[in-house]
RNA sequence: GCGGGGGUGCCCGAGCCAGGUCAAAGGGGUCGGGCUGAGGACCCGAUGGCGUAGGCCUGCGUGGGUUCAAAUCCCACCCCCCGCACCA
């Protein structure tokens, strides 16, 4: 350990990991006299190895685990592996493709050898690789893991459980079949989210209403828009004279007029045959009729407009469109068409702010524009104009329109806010066939990585789990409701996931998993395969062992085992075996579940978190609900998220063995709490993992088998020193449990490392020997760092008490504390505090003697009182009033004086508040007892008197301001 | 745009939900001292301003408000981060 004090840790991962193993410690059955405790944290998906971003989830869930264990629960913590989905798939791939980056990572980071590499372009091969290095980890990390009810989602019986869990979720109405609009990729024929665009865009799937305008000879004008309610403000209809257009039929016979460059766009939402191809200047001057009013308007040639977008064709609402109102000046200021023009003008449709007000001509005045080619600008007031009458305006009270629609326009538009209008004319539209839904590429041109431009396509007969049940969300909201969610914010963000969730596809072409058991084509979706494997593993691994051989395990089977339901017997007979098997399982899965913790990263609320709600709710009663979520923070490397591209993952394996798995702990335990994120950067490495972390934890090894070495010569008779020791111990100790049950790990984590053992050093050196109970202590105290760094404390354990193995104790804590000592101590560290305050003002180098004059006991009782009173949430006046009458004061003569108390009392800490109402020692005899422990503290005589003997020398007249908790001090 | 979270001293970061323990924990940095052959290693002290007795003033994004009392509660505004789906 000489050069490199971390050997030292890394020496006793490996020795103490292999043994824990081999003895199987964290193995847990059925044990009805225990309590039990479920805890899982989300398994990870094998397509590198586990990093020290699972590494901290890990830990978390560990150290609950570990904690629940030393109180006496019979905890499960299980694993599992992911290998649902695409990513393993794509990492293959990419690996056959020679990608460097990833080659780079997979060698000089992850440490793979070339014959493993060349083996990878078979997904399996990678995946189990990943999973097996990964596991190994998680062993020398000292997860205390059940192993045996290790699975991967792709095995046999994981798949017939999804099966099972999707067959219910369709019997239950949950799954339903639908048209879905994505972002596609005409070359590679799939969807194509932001992860694999150029640049990471994200594309934005605009919903636009082609609304129908026809020719006399029924030919439709689809003029795409996102406003449909300003349809009442069309004047004219706009094609690109620059462009060609062309003549389409769909399937129902009907014949459109689209750009030529859209139609190959369109190709991907609607199904047509080319008639023909036109010039858009051949167009111009075609009346069409407007649909809504019945007007008839006129063609018009506008350079603007976009082929390739939409349609290709757009409806012109001068009054409220900017392009549209200086298109149309343009043409008024040429000749050529003038006469189509001269009796066109701005219909105004929406007011703002009670104003009649073309908002389009205001905006080109604002800003500045003069042609139709200041795109920038134009596309700046657009988007000026859209928000300003989306957010403010309101549709006027006088809209023309045809007889058929008026009774329903005059409910539904007529003076209603933009906002609602919109929405009325979208569905009027499209009820009457008037018009239809079209999907673009708001953000358009967005490219896939092929580097070929993204178009939108309307999947069809495609899967969906229907999470925008109303239904099911009220009682997704009563799980959530009964739940501890850690950290409490959370709960919001859960909320709100609830209310937005809509539909979601489960069901994916492509991938790895579990097919849709009704329609084998598709792959369960990894998001959705992953709901409820909690259940799972109360289980896999008696199936494993009791139903060797039977690979595809029947729906009855599991309705059995979770839901309880059919006949035993039968289903025994179903798969051949005993009923026994069968009743033995379902009574596993009851005793485990629900489960009580969930730990995940705080990335998976909006998704993965929320989903286990839901399924959950769905699937099983009440009583199965789970119990809590903790989301954790990230782990950030020099305030960077960890990520593949930025090349800054941190294998976990690789801090282990720089560092020893303890340490490694440590630093992830204690420097961030478990919500927040957590920077890890070579400074803090360096630092707290080469030096302070091995130090600390040497300095407690050495500390404890030091005592425990000298035990023959502790003493059995105890001091008020020692008390105080004990009484400030059991104190902390409580207050650690508190804050573990919280699941505050850092908080308690830096309780346990550094106040403990300050407190213990303290202590030594205050006494000459120690007490013979520091035996307990150092034992509780082991206990304690055994949940955080369980490899020193066996290390120290298998040193000193030897008896099995610490990881596997359940410890007696102490139940309470003694408050009179520890009001005693607290109340001497308040002196403490005043005189050192004193002399910080006097600016005195030093002092020799320290006079206390404390108040009398009536006038403690009175505070007594009015600290309680406090505590209780009263105001002055009533806490006068309340003491004075409960006391039986008169308010004349001690109203001032309660005021007084009050004054001080406000000051007072709340701990030391609680103590002095609930102990019962007086200020004398707490200074009495801690006479000592005062004057080593301070290095000065201390004189104690009672301010109301008339016999104590008055020193500097602080005699007379002596009070309750404010004594009079007198520094010499 | 919608939704969630947040703005604290030179820097990072607690406190805020349950208003007085708050000039505000804990780090880091800086300054001073000790230790040392020497130290970037360790230990002690200081770190808003003023004050010869435990005190006062100014302060927690900005501006208001509630209260005997506000970093904490309410309102408005400004700014920052995260998520928005067929992607794990």
């Amino acid at each position: 350990m000489a050069d490199n004090i971390n050997e030292y840790f890394v020496q006793l991962t490996y020795k103490w990991s292999k043994i824990l193993n081999e003895e199987k410690l964290y193995q847990a059955d059925p044990d009805s006299s225990k309590p039990k405790f479920f805890i899982t944290a989300a398994y990870m998906y094998p397509n590198g190895p586990i990093h020290i971003g699972h590494g901290r989830t890990y830990l978390i869930a560990d150290i609950i685990a570990r904690f629940k264990r030393l109180q006496g629960y019979n905890v499960l913590f299980p694993m599992g592996f992911h290998y649902t989905g695409t990513p393993i798939i794509t990492m293959a791939e990419a690996i056959e493709n020679g990608d460097k980056d990833l080659l780079y990572l997979f060698k000089n980071v992850y440490g793979v050898v070339d014959e493993d590499i060349k083996k990878m372009v078979d997904p399996l091969y990678l995946a189990r690789y990943f999973h097996n290095v990964s596991k190994e980890v998680m062993k020398l990390y000292g997860l205390s893991i059940d192993w045996r009810r290790e699975f991967t989602t792709i095995d046999d019986d994981y798949k017939s459980f999804i099966q099972w869990q999707f067959l219910t979720l369709y019997e239950k109405g949950y799954i339903e079949r639908g048209t879905h609009p994505v972002g596609w990729c005409p070359k590679h024929e799939m969807p194509v989210g932001m992860h694999d665009t150029k640049g990471d865009v994200e594309p934005e799937i605009g919903e636009f209403v082609a609304i129908l305008f026809r020719d006399d000879n029924g030919v439709a004008y689809p003029t795409a828009t996102l406003r449909p309610e300003t349809i009442f403000g069309v004047t004219n209809i706009w094609v690109n004279p620059d462009k060609y257009y062309l003549k389409i039929r769909l399937s129902n016979g009907d014949l459109w007029i689209v750009g030529e460059d859209a139609a190959s766009r369109l190709k991907y939402q609607l199904d047509f045959e080319v008639v023909d191809r036109l010039p858009g200047s051949s167009l111009i001057g075609v009346f069409v009729t407007n649909p809504i009013t019945g007007e008839r308007v006129p063609v018009l040639p506008a350079s603007f407009v976009d082929t390739s977008f939409a349609t290709g064709v757009v409806m012109s609402v001068p009054a409220h469109a900017p392009y549209d109102a200086i298109a149309l000046e343009d043409i008024k200021g040429s000749d050529k068409l003038r006469e189509l023009v001269s009796n066109i003008t701005p219909k105004v449709i929406i007011e703002v702010d009670g104003e009649r007000v073309a908002s389009a001509y205001q905006a080109l005045k604002q800003f500045k524009i003069s042609a139709q080619t200041e795109r920038e600008k134009l596309d700046e007031a657009t988007k000026y104009v859209y928000s300003l009458e989306y957010q403010r305006g309101f549709m006027v009270k006088d809209l023309k329109v045809l007889d058929r629609f008026r009774e329903y326009i005059e409910k539904e538009v007529c003076g209603r806010p933009v906002k609602n209008a919109r929405e009325a004319m979208e569905s009027l539209i499209v009820n009457n066939n008037l018009g239809t839904i079209i999907y673009e590429i708001l953000n358009k041109p967005v490219y896939c990585r092929c580097g070929t431009e993204i178009v939108v396509k309307l999947l069809k007969d495609q899967w969906f789990i229907n999470y925008g049940s109303e239904s099911w969300k009220t009682i997704a909201r009563e799980a959530l409701e009964k739940m501890k969610i850690v950290p409490p914010e959370a709960r919001a963000q859960f909320e709100a996931t609830i209310d937005w969730l809509k539909r979601r596809a489960c069901a994916r072409t492509r991938g790895l998993g579990t097919p849709l058991p009704w329609d084998e084509k598709w792959i369960i979706e990894s998001l959705s395969d992953s709901t409820i494997y909690m259940a799972f593993y109360t289980v896999v691994h008696r199936i494993r062992e009791a139903l060797r051989g039977i690979k595809a395990l029947p729906k009855e089977f599991w309705d059995y085992v979770f839901l309880g339901r059919g006949d035993v017997g039968n289903v025994a007979k179903l798969i051949n075996v005993e009923s026994k098997v069968v009743d033995y399982l379902r009574k596993e899965f009851l005793y485990w579940y629900p489960l009580d913790m969930r730990v995940s990263g705080k990335d998976l609320i909006p998704n993965h978190l929320t989903f286990f709600i839901f399924n959950h709710v769905a699937l099983f009663p009440s009583s199965l609900w789970p119990r809590g979520i903790i989301a954790n923070g990230w782990v950030l490397i020099k305030q960077q998220k960890m990520s593949k591209s930025a090349r800054n993952i941190i294998p976990l394996k690789n801090l282990i063995d720089e560092y020893g798995t303890d340490i490694v702990r440590l630093l992830l335990a204690l420097n961030a709490e478990v919500y927040q994120d957590e920077n890890i950067d070579m400074d803090m490495l360096s630092k707290l993992g080469k030096s302070e972390y091995p130090q600390l934890l040497l300095e407690i090894h050495d500390t404890i088998i030091r005592i425990y070495n000298n035990a023959s010569r502790l003493r059995a008779e105890e001091t008020t020193l020692d008390q105080l020791f004990l009484a400030k111990f059991d104190y902390i100790v409580n207050e650690i449990m508190k804050l573990l049950e919280e699941y505050k790990l850092r908080e308690a984590g830096i309780k346990i490392f550094y106040e403990i053992k300050e407190l213990i050093d303290s202590y030594l050196k205050l006494v000459e020997t120690p007490s013979r109970r520091i035996i307990n202590v150092i034992r509780i105290w082991l206990g304690l760092i055994s949940i955080y760094t369980p490899y020193i404390a066996e290390e120290i354990w298998s040193k000193t008490f030897a008896e099995g193995r610490i990881s596997a104790k359940v410890l007696e804590l102490p139940k309470g504390y003694d408050k009179n000592m520890l009001m005693s101590l607290r109340y001497a560290d308040m002196i403490i505090d005043h005189v050192s305050n004193i002399v910080k003002a006097l600016k005195k180098p030093s002092i020799n003697l320290v006079i206390v004059y404390v108040a009398s006991k009536s006038m403690q009782k009175i505070m007594k009182n009015v600290l309680k009173a406090l505590s209780t949430g009263l105001k002055v006046n009533e806490i006068i009033d309340n003491v004075s009458k409960e006391m039986n004061l008169s308010k004349k003569e001690f109203g001032k004086v309660i005021k007084a108390l009050y004054d001080i009392a406000v000051t007072v800490p709340e701990d030391l508040r609680k103590l002095y109402i609930e102990s019962d020692i007086d200020e004398l005899e707490a200074l009495k007892i801690t006479k000592m422990y005062i004057e080593k503290k301070i290095n000065a005589k201390v004189m104690i008197y009672d301010a109301e003997d008339p016999a104590a020398p008055d020193y500097g007249a602080k005699k007379r301001i002596a009070q309750p908790l404010r004594p009079g001090i007198y520094v010499e």
